[in-house]
DNA sequence: ATGAATTTGTCCGTATGTATA
DNA sequence: CTATACATACGGACAAATTCA
């Protein structure tokens, strides 16, 4: 029984977790614990601080989420790699068809190894935001792939069609994935953009299965509505970015 | 000792405390629980589920960082009000001045009763990414600004100039806060974008106090520099804007 | 390939502090 | 001032995933 706390609150002001994981932040920007590195366990952890496991838990949840160390079941907790913060330049802002993290080939420019794979396409359950989107009351087809680079996920997409307006879809996905090529080549049908959104949420459980972070870190949540030449809203889309890998950036200076 | 559960692990695999979450969660949603009402206490919800109150917090935690309610000691656990987001609709795309979030006078276009009002002027710390994106290794003053509307915080913004370069200009505060218009009246300094950056991030415990939110509650983290006239790097700036508030759209529809 | 050891994940019980009504 | 309700903290136990001999 330490003098400087007692059960239920320290001394300070500072609940005792904040105070870990600000130290084990400041280790971590010091270098003292470098990228890649495993943190001691969290028994060993709660014997040097002689507090209980379940604090340092809470605090070593805090870095989790917020991208600064990484907790696996059975390995141990590991600080993050140096995040290669994907800098996406807009190249002007005057174009439309290359704002924030288009549903074009490319998600990210200039990230050469990226890869987009097909992670599911399916059309059980009624989607809402999609249907009141799209003007449909009618399951849709769904799409969902997910984009990685540098061998960990980077964002996920998933876009809602109208699947009896285009038959045959997703057989189409074997060969490109971007619903926008697929509609042009197969259907003819070219779509342009109606609107987009971007707000920042929280990563759910299914969402943190698929990006590989802990459910409740940052993710840029971005959607939207393509319509055809007659301004139909055809094609609708959600995108989840993970926040601790991507930053867009504008740069106006040598304009 | 339920036979469906035991210490450790529950009989299914989704844990009890994620049920929790998705059981509130779902009332929520259809309205058994009403926004504004108040949730049992923590301990009638251990009671209701024959389970701790600890999983009861889990689960809330959860909840509260989403923002479907808000937990305030002494007071209870509240489902969130109706969330009237906040459309960032962004004029044209075209123009680098009227960019996302922008720091001119009005920054939500269209909520007429926002204010911007004065949290701090300080001087005392170094601040690494100010000093770098001025290219400066003196401290720097530091103004501190909350903005509001319908009576509660949107977002906070925070600014760092080089004090020596432009004196007196805490005192301009007085009159109108925003930097760029203090700079032109008083100084004959007009600034232009040289930079900005999005990402999402999470609210840290300071953020989480000023913005009337959870810590951990997800949050766009926008910043940026601004050059005068010379190209000189003469103003930094950081915003961080409510997740759950706050959605940027862009509308291509009309045009 | 197998099994044991290691490490984190979940859950229970209890106690006390602090903010609010 | 008192009661209520959430915040923090301790201790113990077992499950599940991973690692490694």
């Amino acid at each position: 029984m330490n003098a400087a706390r007692q059960n239920g609150r320290p001394s300070g002001r500072v609940p005792l977790y904040r105070q870990v994981e600000a130290e084990l932040l400041r280790r971590i920007r010091a270098g003292t614990l470098k990228p890649g590195e495993r943190l001691p366990t969290e028994p060993e952890l709660a014997a040097e601080w002689g507090v209980n496991r379940l604090t340092i838990r809470q605090a070593i949840g805090e870095l989790a989420r917020a991208g600064h160390v990484t907790v696996r079941q059975g390995s141990g907790t590991h600080v993050a790699a140096e995040q290669l913060t994907v800098e996406y330049a807009l190249p002007t802002l005057a174009s439309a068809d290359a704002d924030v993290g288009s549903a074009t080939a490319m998600p990210i420019p200039g990230q050469e190894d990226q890869t987009e794979t097909l992670v599911e396409v399916s059309e059980q359950d009624a989607f809402p935001a999609a249907q009141e989107a799209l003007g449909l009351s009618e399951p849709l087809l769904r799409v969902d792939t997910l984009v990685e680079a540098g061998g960990q996920p980077l964002l996920m997409s998933s876009y809602w069609l109208h699947a009896e307006r285009f038959p045959g879809f997703a057989g189409h996905l074997a060969d490109r994935i971007a619903p926008l090529e697929v509609l042009r080549e197969h259907y003819g049908v070219n779509l342009r953009h109606a609107w987009r959104a971007l707000t920042a949420t929280l990563a759910s459980s299914a969402d943190a299965t698929l990006l590989d972070i802990v459910p409740g870190s940052p993710v840029m949540f971005r959607e939207g509505a393509n319509v055809d030449e007659q301004r139909v809203p055809t094609l609708y889309l959600q995108r989840r970015i993970r926040g601790d890998r991507i930053k867009f950036t504008m740069n106006y200076s040598t304009a």
